[in-house]
RNA sequence: GGGCGGUUAGCUCAGUGGUUAGAGCGCCUCGUUUACACCGAGGAUGUCGCAGGUUCGAAUCCUGCACCGCCCA
């Protein structure tokens, strides 16, 4: 690529053609000539920026244009793979960027820095969407069959791949994509395969017939997770169950126990009645023997201390095969387990009439049959939990299944050790303690589903019974317990959790369970960033299988995000219409200020709202970095050649303002590191805005302008200054770059380089370090109280209501040793305070005595008095007003820290450092008042 | 029921024991000083949810309470 051959030329020392040309060239003709754009336009940069990026290959840390020393150790985000259902939200965004900003400040860091993308195939989400989509053409799952079903899904893929893809480069995320993996591609499926044989091998993995979670609408089972139990007011209906008469083995029409159940239709699959040992009411019956109706079943009254003696009738009936309770309640006391319910939660054939019925058709029959014959006695409200499903919100029904499971009682105990040993570290902290207890409450893991979209699992049964499992795609050659050959198995018709294969991300990404290069350099990876309300779904997952199947926990921090909310803290979703797509918002404000916007203000672990104001308010702080290096770059004094190679600035030529700005962006600096070494992007965001805008613009800029117009001043040293403008815009542009990485790469392309700038490109340049030198220099202070005494003339013409155009005769007392800056920056105060003649008095009398129809300004030690062509009334009585207001300030403020100085406890006890500085300011409101007095007597 | 978080300016939010509690937006006054009106100058606005406690000192730590939200059962 040009801009990279002429770079390097230019590093080289060579000379160069000039910046606007090389620009022009990679920048789609959007800066073909010298001058910037009045505002900027996102528009016309982003695209050919991420191209220069991609042209140079930086986004791998092996790649041609990457600057990564390898000695140094890799930073590796594995990316969250988002789901192939759809398009990226917000949410994404977000996390895209976070994560894009932590890799791009590793990068500049010197690390090898890899974030790799990719996607997940999402079985459940994707096959409800698909479905969704076939139904509008009268399609089902079922009249398509597996292999055609399978085949839609890839088309379908494969265009919903292309467009989060495509959305992921428009956020900027610098990912790697020659290491692009999907969840179900052949490494992926490798991964899952071979991990599923270790699992098994161990013991961890086993099958067997249980409870699980079954959503009708899906036609799956589903994890516990997947389960979202929603508060609901159902009913609670009592009925009778005749005893049976042991002497004729009928029912006894006067004799009965009454049972509550919220779930009528369930009693067709009932095998007990259960009381508590200790429930005289019951006493009696425990053993005998009760009918349950319309199946005629006779089942027996057992005592359980599990039932509730004050639920209901205090009697409960028992369902083990599609109740929680039940189940166990069964287990315990051996009762049959008769499953009622089909797949699509139909009575099924042991429901004896009932049988074809829809559940609730079901439930409504029964109800109506056990009141036709008297054995209904009674029907409440009921406020209860039901659990729905995550995905399609159908009631989940409990149900017998024979599914494989994932003992996870050892792979969560070695989870917890890895974050409590501080291997890994969960940030925010508090969330260590919800961590701390699903770990220790985990139930084994359901990892079969009843879907076709996903990895099918490698198991193999025999006629026998007999288990085979491979991590051969082909399958086994033969039953391995029985030798009975490949043709008389048959495979498993599940397929795997879709958690199952993201628990393996973190490794199969890379290669596993091949031992490859990229495994043995990235992995363990460094951080795991994801929104916190995936922590068991996902975080859990890849910590346990992760250091299960490879020994060590699968990064060093899980960063947490919180989720993005609408302005009105709704949760953001397509069905409520309050979504925010980030294509559209990149469209209207650019990709830097979304992303600003979704860091600004946010603390990890926090959720935040988006809305118009913030991307607004970010997209003028973009405009304003931009107008200020379009500012910057046409001031280049005309001495120096368009072409010429950087310079450091001079600081012996330099004023103090310059000396101001370099030492202001040295802090800036530090501050930066320090918020970027506690992920803290919020701050960091904000440290920059307020630097940017509030130091360098409105106070450094305009500094220099004046010096850099001032003939009187030598020609080195208003190269001096500019050079100094250049030096500072060029740190902000590096600390900003991984929040804002487009219109910082924009502008530093068009920057004057120093011979011994190797980068081409920012996103490879170095990160700055705090310039010692600069920082805290004695001129800093010395300038910021000049600057208030620009303050606060502006301040007192403005509340006397001065027009602002008008120069102003204004004398000043300035103490020592601020006298030199004073005189240096005397040209800068004149024009910023509008002053003019701007006499210097050498005491401060003839300032106090002069203060007759001025305006006093008292400006820590410095004092001056503005005098106005022709002072009215009016305007000294505000004059006065303010004088007063600023007194009482001081007075209140001098007498709070005169009553912290009185009181012993204090001196004796706080810090002398504390002390001192509360003497140091008691001592300077004390002179402050005693100024505001002088002027007001 | 258990846990976590929140309650700070009109709104949205920063603020991990130390001067006078901040920002953005909004509000008021003024302004074509060519970097920027996506701007500039100036200004007003707070019982830091309530009640106790610890401390020389509390928005910040502790206890309790209220309200809002989330997670788990």
């Amino acid at each position: 690529m040009a801009e990279t051959a002429k770079t390097r030329k230019a590093a080289a020392g060579a000379a160069r053609a000039g910046d606007s040309a090389g620009a022009g060239d990679s920048a789609g003709g959007s800066t073909g000539e010298t001058e910037l754009a009045r505002a900027y336009r996102p528009g016309e940069v982003e695209h050919a920026v991420y191209q220069a990026w991609l042209d140079a290959d930086v986004f791998n840390p092996d790649g041609k244009g990457s600057r990564a020393d390898r000695t140094k150790q890799p930073f590796v985000i594995i990316q969250p793979p988002p789901n192939v259902t759809g398009s990226l939200h917000l949410g994404h965004a977000q996390r895209s960027t976070v994560e894009d900003v932590m890799t791009r400040h590793a990068r500049m860091q010197g690390r090898p820095a890899l974030f790799l993308p990719g996607l997940d195939h999402a079985s459940i989400a994707a096959q409800y969407v698909l479905d969704k989509i076939l139904a509008k053409d009268g399609e089902t799952r079922q009249t398509l069959g597996r292999e055609k079903y399978l085949e839609r899904m890839w088309e379908f893929v494969r265009t919903t791949r292309e467009t989060i893809l495509s959305q992921q480069r428009r956020v900027g995320a610098s990912l790697d994509m020659s290491r692009l993996r999907f969840t179900m591609d052949e490494v992926s499926a490798r991964a899952v395969r071979e991990a599923f044989l270790r699992l098994h091998r161990e013991g961890l993995a086993y099958r067997t017939e249980a409870l699980i979670h079954w959503c009708p609408g899906c036609r799956t089972s589903v994890s516990d997770l997947e389960v979202i139990p929603k508060e609901t007011t159902g009913s609670l209906w009592t009925m009778r169950y005749h005893l049976i008469d042991e002497a004729s083995g009928k029912p006894d029409p006067t004799a009965w126990i009454a049972v509550a159940t919220t779930r009528p239709e369930t009693l067709l699959g009932d095998t007990a009645v259960a009381v508590n040992p200790d429930d005289p009411r019951y006493t009696a019956l425990i053993g005998r023997r009760a009918m349950i109706p319309f199946v005629d079943r006779p089942v027996p009254i057992i005592s359980d201390p599990v039932v509730d003696r004050a639920f209901g009738t205090g009697a409960v009936k028992i369902t083990p095969a599609h109740d929680q309770d039940d189940y166990e309640t069964g287990k315990r006391h051996g009762l049959p387990m008769i499953t009622v319910l089909d797949d699509s939660a139909q009575i099924n054939e042991n429901g004896a009439e009932f049988a074809g019925l829809d559940r609730y058709e079901a439930r409504r029959r029964i109800v109506e049959a056990l009141q036709a014959r008297g054995d209904l006695e009674s029907v409440k409200p009921h406020e209860m939990l039901i659990g729905h499903c995550q995905r399609s919100d159908d009631i989940v029904e409990p149900r017998l299944k024979t599914q494989w499971f994932i003992r996870t009682a050892p792979l969560a105990a070695a989870a917890l050790e890895a974050t409590r040993s501080g291997r890994t570290q969960i940030l925010p902290e508090r969330f260590v303690k919800v961590w701390e207890h699903w770990m220790t409450e985990m139930r084994d893991w359901n990892v079969s589903r009843q879907l076709w979209w996903g990895h099918r699992i490698p198991a193999w049964y025999c006629p026998d019974g007999h288990t085979t499992v491979t991590a051969d795609p082909a399958g086994p050659p033969a039953c391995e317990v029985c030798a009975r050959p490949a043709s008389e198995l048959r495979q498993d018709e599940d397929i795997f959790d879709t958690w199952f294969s993201s628990g393996l991300w973190p490794f199969s990404t890379l290669g596993w369970p091949e031992q490859t290069p990229d495994l043995e350099r990235f992995y363990p990876g460094s951080v795991m960033e994801t929104a916190y309300d995936i922590i068991f779904f996902w975080v859990a997952r890849m910590m346990m299988l992760g250091i299960h199947l490879t020994g060590e926990a699968p990064f060093h921090t899980v960063y947490l995000s919180g989720l993005i909310r609408d302005p009105y803290g709704q949760k953001m979703s397509k069905t409520k219409g309050n979504s925010v797509d980030p294509l559209e918002t990149i469209d209207d404000v650019g990709a830097d200020a979304l992303r600003f916007a979704l860091v600004n203000g946010t603390a990890p672990g926090n959720d935040s709202r988006l809305g118009a104001e913030k991307l607004e308010n970010s997209r003028n702080f973009a405009n304003k970095l931009w107008n200020v290096a379009r500012f910057v770059l046409g001031a280049r004094p005309a001495s120096i050649p368009g072409d010429a190679p950087r310079e450091r600035p001079n600081r012996r030529l330099a004023g103090p303002g310059d000396l101001w700005i370099l030492s202001r962006a040295a802090a800036t600096v530090s501050a930066v590191d320090t918020a970027m070494a506690q992920y803290a992007f919020g701050d960091a965001s904000q440290i920059l805005y307020e630097a940017i805008w509030n130091e360098f613009c409105d106070w450094g800029v305009e500094l220099a302008k004046v010096r850099l117009a001032d003939e009187s001043l030598s020609e080195a040293a208003r190269e001096a200054t500019w050079w100094t403008l250049l030096d500072a815009l060029d740190t902000y542009l590096r600390l900003l770059h991984p929040i804002m990485p487009f219109i910082t790469e924009e502008i530093w392309r068009k920057l004057p380089r120093p011979h011994d700038e190797l980068a081409p490109l920012l996103i490879v340049a170095d990160w700055p370090t705090a310039n010692a030198e600069a920082a805290g220099v004695a001129a800093e202070a010395e300038v910021a109280a000049l600057l208030d005494l620009v303050r606060a003339v502006r301040n007192a013409r403005s509340e006397a209501r001065i027009e602002p155009a008008a120069w102003l005769p204004v004398d000043v007392y300035v103490p020592e040793p601020l006298g030199a800056s004073f005189e240096s920056l005397r040209p800068a105060i004149e024009r910023l305070a509008r002053a003019r003649p701007l006499t210097r008095e050498p005491d401060l009398d003839p300032i106090r005595r002069g203060v007759e129809g001025g305006l006093s300004i008292i400006a820590g030690e410095i004092e001056a008095v503005v005098r106005p062509a022709a002072q009215d009334e009016a305007q000294e009585a505000r004059d006065r007003a303010r004088l007063e207001r600023e007194l009482a300030e001081a007075e209140g403020m001098l007498a709070a820290a005169r009553g912290r100085l009185a009181n012993d406890a204090f001196v004796s006890k706080a810090p002398p450092a504390v002390v001192e500085g509360a003497k140091t300011r008691a001592a300077e409101l004390e002179e402050l008042v005693g100024r505001l007095r002088q002027r007001l007597h």
